[in-house]
DNA sequence: AACACGGGGTC
DNA sequence: GACCCAGTGTT
């Protein structure tokens, strides 16, 4: 049995395996939001390019408290969960009219997208505060090492791990223990195949001794996939197409589609419904099925077949939409499907 | 408490 | 195919 404290090896641990990451090289509040948000449910590797892109072009948060909502979601274009890129700019607008940012947590947590996890992240690293972060890294290290089988999606978990992690946090390294909880779990007691032959805290590690590592930690419900069936029409009149801006309450709000119809049953490929609504004259052209997906989210199927409709006039358009030269659509945030779609365009 | 919200990596 | 990732907001 190790003399040493759990804090101490894992702090331990992390000085000699801790990961060089551009945001923590700074302790600019902005930058290290910046980076948390992104991060949120998000791996490192994905999210790397996009902090260095947002910092680049608004390097402080009142340059970007300045941009538009469509700057900020075609910067955001592939990252997903599209609600952090306008509440993003929600929140940059809010420390600017508050004249910086909030240096406790309370504070932080009124900013919009940022939760218990973010709020304490950045009061630890950027301002020192005392306050132990709860990601999905910390449930995982603190059920396997202390033998915990509260299931982590239930409020009692949620309020017994955030207890236990604020216990150990060491008050004046709040910042290095976050971390260090972080990258221990991402790279050495990691989802499947822990490392757990070289880990630190071996002989005290509840779980390994009784061989339930992988069965932690415990998660009640697992998402469940129901499936959408999407028909694009893409419309292309002398050099234009027809796109519009989706609405409030459902996936990808904000970002910009060509014409869609959504059918609640699956449709033969060919078979295009919805037509009727586009009011297109008898034979302006052939419509032609360009290609046809699937494209895989966390609870999501989507189903999507792609039309390219080819007209010599413009046929009036269903509510939303508007037209745009066709040489002009990297300058909308589309969604990753959309985007995948449009590549097959002949 | 339950659900919605993306996209990609890994085994 | 199942699970997970530096989670948050809404109902």
């Amino acid at each position: 049995m190790s003399n040493d404290s759990f804090q101490a090896r894992i702090l331990h641990w992390y000085r000699l395996n801790g990961r060089d990451l551009p945001w923590r090289h700074t302790r600019d509040p902005y930058a290290i939001w910046l980076s948390e948000v992104i991060l949120q449910q998000t791996r490192i590797d994905q999210g790397r390019d996009y902090w260095q892109r947002f910092v680049h072009r608004w390097p402080r948060v009142g340059d970007l408290a300045a941009a538009s909502e469509d700057e900020v979601l075609l910067m955001w274009q592939g990252l997903g969960y599209y609600s952090r890129a306008r509440n993003l700019l929600a929140a940059a607008r809010q420390v600017v009219a508050m004249g910086g940012f909030p240096a406790d947590f309370k504070g932080l947590k009124a900013l919009k997208g940022v939760g218990d996890y973010t709020a304490a992240a950045i009061a630890s690293i950027a301002f020192g505060r005392p306050v132990a972060t709860v990601d999905g890294n910390v449930y995982r290290v603190l059920s396997r090492h202390y033998g915990i089988d509260t299931p982590i999606d239930t409020t009692a978990g949620r309020k017994t791990f955030a207890a236990l992690a604020q216990s150990l946090l060491p008050v004046d390294q709040a910042a290095a223990f976050n971390q260090a909880m972080m990258d221990f779990g991402a790279t050495c007691c990691t989802p499947r195949s822990p490392r757990c032959s070289q880990c630190p805290l071996e002989d005290t590690c509840e779980a390994l001794h009784s061989h339930r590592v992988d069965q932690l930690p415990a998660k009640l419900k697992s998402a469940r996939v129901t499936t959408r069936y999407f028909q694009y029409v893409y419309l292309r009149c002398d050099g234009c197409t027809a796109i519009h801006r989706r609405e409030a309450g459902d996936i990808w709000q904000g970002l910009y589609e060509p014409v869609l119809y959504e059918s609640a049953t699956a449709t033969a490929a060919g078979e295009l419904r919805g037509m009727p609504h586009l009011d297109i004259a008898p034979g302006v052209g052939p419509v032609e099925l360009c290609h046809a997906v699937k494209h895989q989210l966390t609870h999501r199927t989507i189903y999507a077949d792609f039309y390219l409709l080819a007209t010599g006039s413009r046929p009036a358009l269903p509510p939303g939409y508007f037209w745009i030269e066709e040489r002009d659509r990297d300058r909308y945030a589309m969604p990753r499907l959309v985007e995948r779609l449009l590549e097959a365009l002949p």
